[in-house]
RNA sequence: GACCCCAUCGUCUAGUCCGGUCCAGGACGUCACCCUUUCAAGGUGAAAACACGGGUUCGAAUCCCGUUGGGGUCGCCA
């Protein structure tokens, strides 16, 4: 755990001098890491590995009795599980309180900042009278050139920054493009609460400043914010960084994610299926495009992206997108990674750890059940088929289809089938397509009670292959079960 | 309400900065067909968009203005 590096606190060199882009990710660990932080961190990141720089994390942790231990741990556990790693040390934002103090006091003596005697109370009336005018709900600048010896007795002073109050500040955002903000919309913010501790907007400008961050991309939700930290930096003597400010993301409804519809933690989207890439992949083409391309690896993601092609709207989230990337991404994944993700899911569902025999029969088949799966999830389900061992449940649907007339028909097939020894795909295909034609059948009338009563369900990889991956015992085994 | 941001198929987007090659391209989804013992996958094809109104220009999805719509911010929260 780090705590004040003192190389935070060297000065450093001017900002054309460092040529090093340093960019992070600075999430309040509230809750878990939601898919819009994700998106954040993924961009903070692909950026600092695009231009060779480094990507910092740091907790803004500046307590608010809202910041928890699980939330750090779900957040760094869903980095983690993203793949988003960081440089250096975490830096934690409650523990640099004196330094954020330290640098309001300099601005004190400096004189651009003051001390305001207003209580919260004071400042409620203040905004509601202003509403009832009509006018902006803002600090009016009471104290701004006040004489602090008027100073009401019993009352602990904040300290507010002297805000220019002409003109305008500027911000050229490097997705959003110039922005400018008057001076007049800009109020004195508080800088240093009455008991002394640093505001939001004093600790992420020092700290960003501290950090040497060149570069703060961030969510939409923040570009307000710029101009006046801007305002910090430019009172303390600053080099301002560059701003990035990424659009959000919305639910399918067009409405902002919020906790109540769709804002899940990235351990959500894992529980249901979904492969670290594939999020990835879908993170980074919302609101950011290469030309035409969609499936995208992490190098080319490295190597193309750049914040200018950024877009600036906000996105809705598809999850029927999500689920055909991660189709895509569950088709080449490596098959003992995919195993290694559905034995304990099957495990879950059945209470059963699947046997040797089961886990052979599972890796045989693994091929053509992939291609079969948008998720995990439902890998591990259609995986069933070869993981369950004898005897089979059987679905509504299948167990129809097993009528008197089929089972006949199966026993001869089962009788047939016991002499026959080469247990191949191929094989296969043509000894029960030539039984088939013997018996005069359509070959459906054989194999849909064969898929039925070899695998339970309606609905299967080839049955010819699963024929081939259940083996010639388990083959005939089924069979008998049922015939 | 004020301020700020945004606006191409249902969705993600290319094209916009440096107007013409765009009667607007790709992907997902949808539909049809092919393949096929089932379901997928795969293949082929189709429907589907420049929010609206004014300018500027020989010419605008691309530039300007306005309207509308959506979003964000207005805390001694972060």
């Amino acid at each position: 755990m780090l705590h004040t590096r003192r190389t935070f606190l060297v000065p450093l060199p001017p900002r054309q001098a460092r040529m090093t882009v340093v960019t992070r990710f600075a999430p309040t660990p509230t809750r878990f890491l939601h898919i819009g932080g994700a998106r954040t961190a993924l961009f903070n990141w692909l950026y600092a590995r695009h231009t060779g720089g480094q990507f910092l994390l740091r907790i803004e942790d500046t307590d608010r009795k809202r910041s928890t231990e699980e939330a750090k741990a779900a957040i760094i556990d869903g980095l983690e599980w993203l793949g988003i790693d960081w440089d250096g040390d975490i830096v934690y934002q409650s523990e640099r309180a004196d330094r954020h103090a330290e640098v309001a006091h300099a601005m004190l003596e400096a004189g651009n900042a003051y001390h305001c005697w207003c209580t919260p109370e004071v400042l409620q009336t203040m905004r509601e009278t202003a509403k009832a005018d009509g006018r902006q709900p803002r600090y009016d600048g009471t104290w701004r050139d006040r004489d602090p010896s008027e100073a009401p007795d019993g009352v602990d002073p904040v300290v507010r920054l002297r805000a220019p109050r002409e003109g305008e500040t500027v911000i050229d955002d490097a997705v959003q493009g110039k922005v400018v903000t008057a001076n007049t919309q800009l109020d004195d913010m508080i800088l240093l609460r009455a008991d002394g501790t640093p505001t939001y907007m004093l600790s992420v400008v020092v700290d960003d400043h501290d950090m040497g961050i060149t570069h703060i991309i961030r969510g939409d939700d923040h570009l307000t914010n710029a101009a006046r930290q801007a305002q910090i930096y430019r009172a303390m003597g600053w080099d301002v960084p560059t701003f990035a400010h990424i659009p959000l993301i919305h639910g399918a409804d067009g409405a902002k994610l919020s906790k109540r519809h769709g804002a899940l933690g990235v351990d959500a989207y894992r529980d249901m299926g979904y492969l670290p890439e594939a999020i990835r992949n879908y993170l980074l083409r919302l609101g950011w495009s290469h030309g035409d391309d969609e499936i995208i690896s992490t190098e080319q993601a490295i190597e193309w992206f750049d914040l200018g092609d950024v877009n600036k709207g906000a996105a809705r989230f598809d999850f029927a997108k999500l689920d055909n990337l991660n189709a895509q991404y569950i088709k080449t994944a490596e098959a003992g990674r995919l195993l290694g993700l559905i034995a304990p899911l099957i495990e879950a569902d059945t209470g059963v750890t699947p046997s040797a025999a089961a886990r052979k029969r599972l890796a045989a088949g693994l091929d053509g059940l992939r291609s079969r799966s948008k998720t995990i999830l439902e890998l591990a389900e259609n995986a069933k088929i070869y993981s369950s061992d004898r005897p089979l449940e059987f679905e509504e649907k299948a167990a129809v289809l097993l009528d008197p007339d089929a089972r006949g028909r199966l026993a001869a097939l089962r009788t047939a089938l016991e002499d026959h020894d080469d247990w191949t795909e191929e094989a296969l295909e043509t000894a029960v397509k030539g039984h088939a034609e013997t018996q005069d059948l359509k070959l459906g009338l054989i194999a849909q009670p064969l898929r039925a009563v070899l695998t339970g369900r309606t609905a299967s990889p080839g049955i010819f292959e699963v024929m081939a991956v259940l083996g010639k015992d388990e083959t005939l085994g089924r069979l008998a079960d049922a015939a």
